[in-house]
DNA sequence: CGCTCGTTTGAGAGGACTCAAGGTAGGTGG
DNA sequence: CCACCTACCTTGAGTCCTCTCAAACGAGCG
């Protein structure tokens, strides 16, 4: 779901931003002061454990936007925004997004319905990380995806092993390893290296 | 924070509900078709895994709304909501809901923010859940849960064993364990099986 | 061809879970 | 005041399985 067209951003200030791969756009931590939507490209959200093991928050394509929650609740950001590949994004201060809601309740109903949205795959999401059985994780992962791209036929899952591993908290031979028996148990199909389901 | 005062919900055709300790309210997997309050008491969110073993996704106080999200999304619940103790909760057709937030703008960027507050403390616990480490877990859980009390000093947690157990994934034993730990470590206080930090 | 990124395989150790049994505290009723 | 009940907490022993570490293979691209 899309929030606004670009051009009513733009109309309201918004700037465009070239990212390459693996830069970051906003650090844990920092104080949030832009509203974020990707133009062109990907960018993932993710948080750092002490070890260093990365959590991806979700991935962000384009169209959609990201960032927001804590402009609405002072809090500084719970987790990093990093480009996946080269993107373009167009950042738009939180004032000038508090204007665009205030001028048009319609965009605010919106945004409350992609909150939402938000709130449903974090929901999903906790259940696959608090689940210790790998399959069952890996299933409910792909089902999520699958849910967010609006498939229901057997698709081609865009996702590396080591997304997948980052995603639901395995480590990516954990990951391989349970693809394989999920494999031969058909419950997904691999071909080339690549995942089906 | 509160959304607004059950006053409000009862002009826009909110009825009241009693509901004793461990009775259901909605179940996984039902259509939505209400907005919910607590009115007095305590409500969990939880999600079952194939197992049996239960996830809690959050507890809502008086004052507090739950299961919203849903409404906007068109999905069913991802979860069920109990009562932990004997409660009254308010409870409000989507239809009303819907003209309440088109009335009253206010009332619509107040719930963009009570989701917001929700998105962000989905992100600490989807850190919470995926990291492997019991005495990440429960500090990292400790401080979330102080973080929604608004308390910045040592301070007794509300939260028995078993929902710390089921709020971050780890068994109860392993909890118990993990405190005594903390404990030793005065990473945590524990005076007559009461947890302070 | 040679890089880079992603995937695969193997061996070993650690630690969380499970299961089983008992202990503690606070409330209720006689 | 005591006995009892219920809900919660605690301890121990053992198994399983995921993680870690190390090394190598595969595919796509300039």
């Amino acid at each position: 779901m899309i929030l606004v067209e670009s051009d009513t951003l733009l109309a309201y200030g918004a700037i465009n931003q070239k990212v390459s791969k693996n830069e970051m756009i906003f650090l844990e931590g920092s104080e949030p002061h832009y509203f974020f939507q990707v133009l062109e490209g990907e960018v993932k959200m993710i948080s750092l454990n002490q070890d260093g093991k990365e959590l991806i928050q979700g991935i962000f394509k384009s169209g959609q936007c990201f960032g927001e929650p804590p402009l609405f609740v002072d809090k500084p950001y719970p987790s990093s925004a990093v480009a996946i590949v080269d993107s373009i994004i167009l950042k738009m201060s939180k004032k000038n997004l508090l204007a665009l809601l205030d001028d048009k309740p319609s965009i605010a109903i919106k945004l409350l319905e992609i909150f939402a949205l938000r709130i449903y795959n974090k929901a999903l999401s906790a259940q696959i990380l608090s689940n210790n059985n790998p399959e069952e994780k890996i299933l409910g992962f792909l089902n999520m995806v699958k849910g967010d791209m609006g498939v229901e036929n057997q698709t081609k899952i865009p996702y590396t092993r080591q997304q997948i591993a980052d995603s639901t908290g395995l480590c990516v031979e954990t990951v391989i390893r349970t693809l394989l028996k999920l494999n031969n148990e058909h419950k997904v199909e691999i071909k080339h290296h690549k995942i089906y389901y």
